[in-house]
DNA sequence: TTGTTTTTTGTACGACGTATAATAATAATC
DNA sequence: GATTATTATTATACGTCGTACAAAAAACAA
């Protein structure tokens, strides 16, 4: 094991199989819906036992978080050139939210159960966790900002980055459990709030 | 059922029930801590049976928050009284964000399932739900600034408060994720982000 | 090939939370 | 005060989650 390029090879064959997994139980989820597929299932459909499952997705809302992560790496690219041509700071992170909110608003069945476990995993803390797409996009747009001078810089860009994303998930927990609200028009608000703050303007 | 002194009995034994429930499992949990008791456990120390103890609090943390919840109570009026000597608005929430730092520090073995429970529940988007202390006590502070103008009103003094409340579920949740974190100075650095944002001052 | 390490398997287990039918307790009606 | 209707409680069975672990299989190194 001490091969490079064989502990390439394995690296390779566990991230395929971490995506046939994810396939075949988004594939049940389309079917049955997210609630109703159990882990066995999954397992099930994938031929493989319980405990492999288990072992690379702990949890039942970490096959949602493989697939959106996934998903988001493929338009990222193109998505972080168009972004590219807007000032960076506020006006891009506010474009990438609208995107963002078109895409939600597509996943809403399946984004419930994986927004209360992003709330409730606290993983996004532990400094040696690989960061997921999300965190690592809200990072870069902040830290861009901030080098731009249009964040404040007496506070890391780290701790803007969490004060962001729990106000963005806060946010699409209250659009899924209220009806008839904008996606669109709570993030531009959500994005007003984090910036300014809810201080009244002197 | 029509006359009301009779359901006002009735309701004042349901609650004197709950608070057994949620005695007798404190105790419990302080005997052998949050995790290692089990439902069972708790129905069968307040001798009933486990479908009448998850009646009344369908997942465990509810008796968490049951306990805080009275406790805060308790306390609150005094608390008060104090707070209404500071400027209404920010000197007050940061009053009062200091002394509850003091005691979630008491708590922080309890604080960790609570904080998850509290941010992966949707129940406090439900219009119809009956907010708890904490929701109450932010929602009022939130609405004295702004009727002080201190704060913003072009948005609703309830989105304020869930903004806040957001944050500082999250700034809970990094203070119980890493280690030598003083929650006080956290805290104060939260109202700081939420009052002035994360724009540069210009 | 042989020996070693890592992965997978099968299965058992404990706890959570749900559901339900039978039973007890409480309120309302006569 | 006895009777009926409502509501709360009980006991128990159930499905699922997620964990644990020993046996088997596969991948690797020699």
């Amino acid at each position: 094991m001490s091969d490079p390029t064989q502990a390439n090879r394995r690296e390779r064959k566990r991230l395929q199989q971490l995506d046939h997994l994810a396939d075949t139980a988004w594939a049940l989820f389309e079917a049955q819906g997210f609630e109703a597929v159990t882990m066995e299932a999954v397992a099930a459909a994938a031929d493989v036992a319980k405990g492999t499952l288990y072992k690379h997705f702990p949890v039942k809302e970490a096959l949602l978080r493989h697939r959106f992560h996934r998903e988001l790496g493929a338009v990222w690219p193109a998505l972080r050139d168009e972004l590219a041509a807007l000032a960076p700071g506020r006006a891009r992170l506010a474009r990438f939210l609208a995107m963002q909110a078109r895409w939600c608003e597509q996943q809403r069945s399946y984004l419930l159960p994986y927004v209360r476990y992003r709330l409730s995993s606290a993983e996004r803390f532990d400094a040696r966790s690989e960061r997921s797409g999300m965190d690592r996009i809200f990072a870069g747009l902040i830290a861009e900002g901030q080098a731009a001078g249009e964040f404040r810089s007496d506070v890391s860009a780290a701790l803007l980055a969490t004060h962001l994303q729990f106000a963005h998930l806060a946010t699409l927990l209250r659009w899924l459990s209220e009806d008839g609200l904008s996606l669109a028009d709570e993030m531009a608000r959500m994005l007003d709030l984090v910036c300014n703050g809810i201080g009244a303007r002197p």
